[in-house]
DNA sequence: GTGTTTGTTATCAA
DNA sequence: CTTGATAACAAACA
């Protein structure tokens, strides 16, 4: 599932690779991945450069030389993998590297660059997409539809605290949503949740003033150290060469329903709030 | 065959 | 208009 410091990692691991590089070649193996229409993909991204690789929560977008954009998402199983030109062998269907766990079982989209490397948009479920759009359609999607996100500048303690006041969804209901923070998904609000010793059940206008700023420095805490390790791979996320990210290791709660707390001992729970699998510490969190 | 996994949106209700 | 709650989607795996 990547969340913001997944896809963070994918950022900046493509952006050292194709920033500058233009796009030869493409091919759709999967329509329904591709928002445009097959023909105007096409045409919109062949020929063009990518410019850099801005990011918002956890859409993408590339900026091409002719000012439009390539929005992709990567949902739940997603995945941008890249293969430079002397890691894929003649035929472009296997590859050097074959240690590697790639496979192209669910490749969706690749992308060919004039260095002759190779841009892989795997993903099983299918319910990732790519989309070229314009700048104000970028603009607009990266205005409207998210919050501040954590480690910026506009996420404040007041911003933040601001979205607890007449809210009486649960704050893991609160913390999920795009609009009011972007970039956290179920990983991480359970971990920042456990950090700050909150219940995830908790009505967002019952949380007191000093569990908001406890909660506001763990979420900016525990992100920055997921991006440290490249991210949590959990069933699928694995950056642009393929690796796995380690923060998977440093899970407090998340997948530990039965195992001991890190903090009192006592026995991590596992329930389900806001449609998802839920995990703390029924001891620690109040 | 069944339950489980989750990011996002549609839909309906209040 | 805002907010909240829930289902739905997709597909593989145990």
């Amino acid at each position: 599932m990547p969340e913001l410091p997944e896809v963070e990692t994918i950022r900046r691991d493509l952006a050292s690779r194709i920033v500058k590089d233009k796009v030869t070649q493409v091919e759709i193996r999967d329509t329904k991945t591709v928002k445009n229409t097959a023909g105007s993909f096409r045409t919109l991204v062949v020929g063009k450069k990518v410019e850099d690789i801005d990011r918002k929560g956890k859409l993408l977008a590339l900026e091409l030389d002719s000012g439009q954009y390539i929005l992709v998402h990567l949902k739940m199983t997603g995945q941008l993998i890249w293969k430079s030109k002397h890691k894929i062998v003649a035929g472009g269907h296997s590859f050097s590297d074959s240690a590697c766990n790639f496979s192209e079982r669910f490749t969706r989209l690749v992308l060919t660059f004039s260095s002759g490397g190779k841009l892989y948009f795997n993903d099983m479920r299918r319910f990732g997409y790519v989309k070229v759009v314009t700048k104000e359609e970028k603009e607009k999607v990266f205005a409207n539809n998210f919050g501040p996100e954590p480690l910026t500048k506009e996420f404040t303690p007041e911003a933040f605290g601001k979205l607890f006041a007449k809210r009486t969804t649960n704050i893991k209901a609160l913390l999920l949503n795009q609009k009011l923070i972007a970039g956290l998904g179920n990983i991480y609000v359970d971990e920042t949740l456990f950090a700050a010793g909150i219940r995830p059940t908790r009505r967002a206008n019952t949380i007191t003033k000093p569990e908001i700023a406890k909660l506001y420095l763990e979420i900016n805490r525990i992100i920055a150290l997921a991006i440290k390790h490249r991210g949590t791979t959990f069933y699928s996320f694995v950056d642009c060469e393929g690796e796995k990210g380690s923060f998977v290791h440093l899970l407090k709660v998340y997948d530990r329903a039965g195992e001991k707390c890190a903090k009192c001992g006592g026995m991590v729970a596992k329930t389900r709030v806001a449609g998802r699998g839920t995990h703390y510490c029924p001891k620690c969190q109040k």
